[in-house]
RNA sequence: GCCGAAGUGGCGGAACAGGCAGACGCGCACGACUCAAAAUCGUGUUCCCUCGGGAGUGUGGGUUCGAUUCCCACCUUCGGCACCA
């Protein structure tokens, strides 16, 4: 008794962490023969200490990496960080330090965390978004956007955080009051000449996913982001004679228009707008810009808007509607205009009546009463059939959109049309911990591009920042002081850097070859390794980085850099882990759940494995600190199971049986829950086989082969999730390093087959009774043994039964 | 308002072709060991009950021999979008 080890997983985890690292045992290198299996967990933001849901991130993705490796696939599973941004430039202001310096610092930190996780990073290949190896690509990407024409400059309007002193993508801006997703302050509007991608030309193929196995869930975000609506652009004509463009879902409601309403920033609103309306128009113009500037939230909805004094004719019917302006009417979508159909749009007819303009029935839905303009109470948006609509009336509801789209074309007044929500990407940020856009501006050749061999651009270290909130780089005496490209005349560089977004668009491209310098990427290891087979990470990615990086691609693939439709083939959400008392995770809370302390407690293996088991992972939900202890006592109860002396017993054939068929079932189950990453039973099955496994010693079973088999399969399983233990009790066992590049057992269907099998009893669909019977026992003689049972015959009160209904192996339901 | 997800014991959760509801774990109770405590081990643990049963997976209906699972309507919670023409 005296020589059975302890377990302690302070000396046994560092040990093998660095046995690993020092025999290269994760390194992932090109093997042409093997199948490969690429596997990436999002990468981090550098916020500083990693907490409890970078774990909850990390270790199921790991382990899942490790199962696929075992399962025989040569597997990269990298990792690396997203430096560049304002936290870490904020936190440097804040604290009087570099942001390169806070940043590296942090690095460091998640590092040394990360490993402290026994994770199979293969590390030679860490790629660190701010580090000017990587952001040179970056910016070449930038330039060959560029040369393609999907990144361009223009003046407009945009999203600007007054707290981050930044512009900002119109994906992230969130919620009702339009926050910026990073501080929570709300954004306002300023025009700004900035550099856009041109993200909408792929808004179609976006919506494709038939080559994803993705979430739906994020699908679903995806398309409802991008909001594709099919519709007509139809032209109608301002008395001036300019042609006025509204874009409208519903062109069969089109003679239905009675007013036309204009974006207040519409360019048509001065020339349109009559003398006498001026004064009010501009009025209406200002008010809205100020509004704009003001939280939307407090804004009432009613309908505001005012009347230009202009006409436009409608170009299906001649007639000669008022064009007003209001702020219900956004310049951003559409054409920034609409023609105002207050029948059958509840918007409109919202305004119609405000304003006492008339309201024309234009559809007739079959199913309703006829319809009158003059006093229905609210607009009918329903399909019917067309009336008051010129040579198109009686058209039936199920064709008067294509009768209508069809009708316009031929007079020549407008065409079929999609229309989008989704907007380019704005990536220009006013700001210095960013990848600096390559361009220079010179007086006689306009916006230059940087030449790639005169890349990376880089950022400037003697930089201080003033209390104005204004880039370094901007006031930086002689950074952004240069020569053409072109001319070699005096020019100036562009002080705006790119959203970090950017940076993590082509991450995954990094790994491949992080020190490479002649390509973003060695063409070699990416036609083994690309594309990405499984990816993992949280949903609230799901409109920012995962429609940015398939775009990138997509644009990549265009202009021959990359292979393929998609960059991520398979993709898998974790959810998010609250804090104790069901509120999200903060400092200011104080519920934040750090790892480092449990893992000092217990052991990295006892974290991994409860952050298994304990939620769903695509779920997530409250920590619980007293249920690990459950977890802990499951590793404790492995390692005492193997590592006690036992006395050999001699065990009933049946016992042996038995623990073979519990330990290939289990294996059959694990191997699935792997497969389709259901990690908490995963857990729970090995529990269960531990208590088994428990019970067979006690029936004498320890000693035998079915025990070495056991035990040898039970460790494998457990290797993908607690890698130290199962190491340890593998050497301990006398097996050959590593458990972790054994392959992963293989069920043995015979012995995993049950032999007796129970058979549920109903009367009625109620259980009454349980039998055993042979599991090759004939239909006739399982629907026999049930009516033989005592409790049957006593339901059954002598009558005989209606129905008997079989399920084979399952069931017998007797119905009276 | 629109789109989506989720509602199962005191708690986290399981039930993966429509077929034993509550696996596994936490917590709790009792017991063993101990002078005692911790740790460990064992037993029990959905509710009601007249001990024969009865009820039960958010609510109300439906399909079926049989529904946590499928269909319809609704309620609650969470997430996303939101004057998108």
């Amino acid at each position: 008794m005296t020589d059975q080890p302890v377990y302690n997983p302070a000396e046994i985890e560092p040990k093998w962490q660095a046995r690993w690292e020092a025999d290269g045992l994760y390194h992932a290198d090109i093997k042409p023969k093997k199948p490969k299996h690429y596997a990436i967990t999002i990468l981090h933001y550098h916020y500083g200490d990693l907490h409890i849901g970078h774990w909850y991130a990390m270790t199921p993705s790991d382990a899942r990496a490790r199962f696929m490796r075992m399962r025989g696939y040569n597997v990269m599973f990298p990792m690396g960080f997203d430096a560049f941004g304002l936290p870490a430039e904020n936190a440097a202001i804040k604290r009087g330090i570099h942001p390169k310096e806070w940043t590296y610092a942090n690095i460091e930190l998640m590092r040394k965390q990360l490993k402290s996780m026994g994770t199979m990073i293969d590390w030679r290949r860490e790629a660190i978004s701010s580090d000017p190896k990587y952001y040179r690509w970056t910016q070449w990407f930038f330039t060959q956007l560029h040369k393609n024409g999907l990144a361009y400059r223009k003046m407009a309007p945009v999203d600007w955080c007054p707290n981050c002193n930044t512009t900002l993508a119109r994906e992230q801006v969130w919620g009702e009051d339009r926050h910026c997703e990073r501080c929570g302050t709300p954004v306002i509007k300023k025009d700004l000449e900035q550099w856009f991608f041109r993200t909408t030309q792929y808004a179609e193929e976006l919506l494709d996913f038939s080559h994803l196995d993705w979430p739906e869930r994020v699908r679903i975000l995806q398309t409802n982001w991008i909001g594709r609506s099919e519709g007509a652009i139809v032209t109608f004509r301002t008395e001036q004679g300019d042609a006025l463009d509204v874009f409208t879902t519903r062109p069969d409601t089109l003679w239905g228009a009675t007013f036309m309403v204009l974006a207040p920033e519409h360019p048509l609103v001065e020339k349109i707008t009559s003398s006498e309306h001026k004064d009010i128009v501009h009025a209406y113009v200002q008010q809205t810009l100020r509004q704009s500037d003001i939280q939307r939230e407090t804004v009432e909805r009613e309908k505001t808007g005012v009347f230009t004094g202009g006409y436009a004719i409608n170009p299906v019917n001649g007639e000669r509607i008022p064009v007003w302006i209001a702020d219900y009417v956004l310049m951003t979508y559409g054409t920034g205009a609409i023609m105002g159909v207050p029948a059958h749009d509840q918007r409109d007819f919202e305004f119609a009546r405000k304003f006492g303009i008339e309201v024309l029935v234009v559809i007739q839905p079959p199913e309703l009463p006829p319809l009158d303009g003059a006093t229905m109470s609210e607009a009918v948006p329903a399909y019917g059939t067309m009336v008051n609509s010129g040579v198109l009336s009686g058209t039936p509801g199920d064709i008067a959109f294509d009768r209508a789209i069809e009708y316009v074309e031929r007079i020549g007044a407008g065409r079929r049309s999609v229309n989008y929500r989704l907007r380019d990407w704005l990536i220009s940020r006013q700001r210095y911990w960013g990848a600096p856009i390559p361009i220079v501006y010179c007086a006689t050749h306009g916006a230059v591009d940087v030449p790639d061999d005169q890349l990376p651009v880089l950022l400037p270290d003697d930089v201080e920042w003033l209390p104005t909130g204004e880039s370094p780089l901007k006031l930086h005496p002689t950074w952004k002081h240069t020569t053409c490209p072109i001319c070699g005349g005096p020019a100036e560089r562009e002080t705006d850097t790119m959203d970090t977004f950017m940076c993590s668009s082509w991450y995954h491209l990094r790994y491949l070859s992080p020190d490479y310098d002649k390509y973003p990427f060695d063409p070699v290891e990416y036609d083994y390794w690309m594309p990405v087979d499984t990816y993992t990470g949280g949903i609230e990615h799901a409109t920012m980085h995962l429609i940015y990086t398939r775009f990138f691609h997509k644009a990549c693939r265009d202009m021959g850099i990359v292979k393929g439709p998609e960059p991520m083939l398979q993709l898998r959400n974790q959810g998010i882990v609250l804090g104790e008392d069901s509120e999200k995770m903060s400092k200011s809370r104080g519920n934040v759940v750090a790892p480092d302390h449990l893992v000092n407690r217990y052991g990295a293996d006892t974290v991994r494995a409860y952050l298994m088991f304990f939620a769903r992972w695509d779920m997530g939900g409250p920590w619980n600190s007293n249920g690990i202890e459950g977890t802990a006592r499951w590793v404790r109860r492995t390692w005492n199971l193997i590592t006690e002396p036992y006395n050999p017993g001699a065990p009933t054939e049946e016992s042996v049986r038995n623990l073979r068929r519990k330990v290939h079932q289990t294996l059959r189950r694990v191997t699935r829950d792997f497969e389709t990453f259901e990690f908490n039973t995963i857990v729970s099955s090995l529990m269960e086989l531990l208590n088994d496994m428990y019970k067979a010693r006690e029936m004498g079973v320890a000693g035998t082969p079915a025990w070495d088999e056991a035990l040898d399969i039970y460790l494998r399983m457990m290797a993908p999730v607690t890698p130290h233990i199962a190491e340890e009790l593998w050497a301990f066992l006398g097996k050959p390093y590593s458990v972790h590049t054994q392959s992963w057992p293989v069920v043995d269907e015979v012995a995993a087959a049950d032999e007796i099998i129970t058979l549920v009893v109903q009367v009625n669909g109620k259980v009454r009774d349980r039998i055993l019977v042979p599991a090759d026992i004939s239909d006739d003689r399982a629907k026999q043994a049930a009516l033989e049972s005592p409790i049957v015959q006593k339901h059954l009160k002598g009558a005989p039964p209606r129905h008997v209904i079989l399920v084979p192996g399952k069931l017998v339901n007797i119905v009276t």
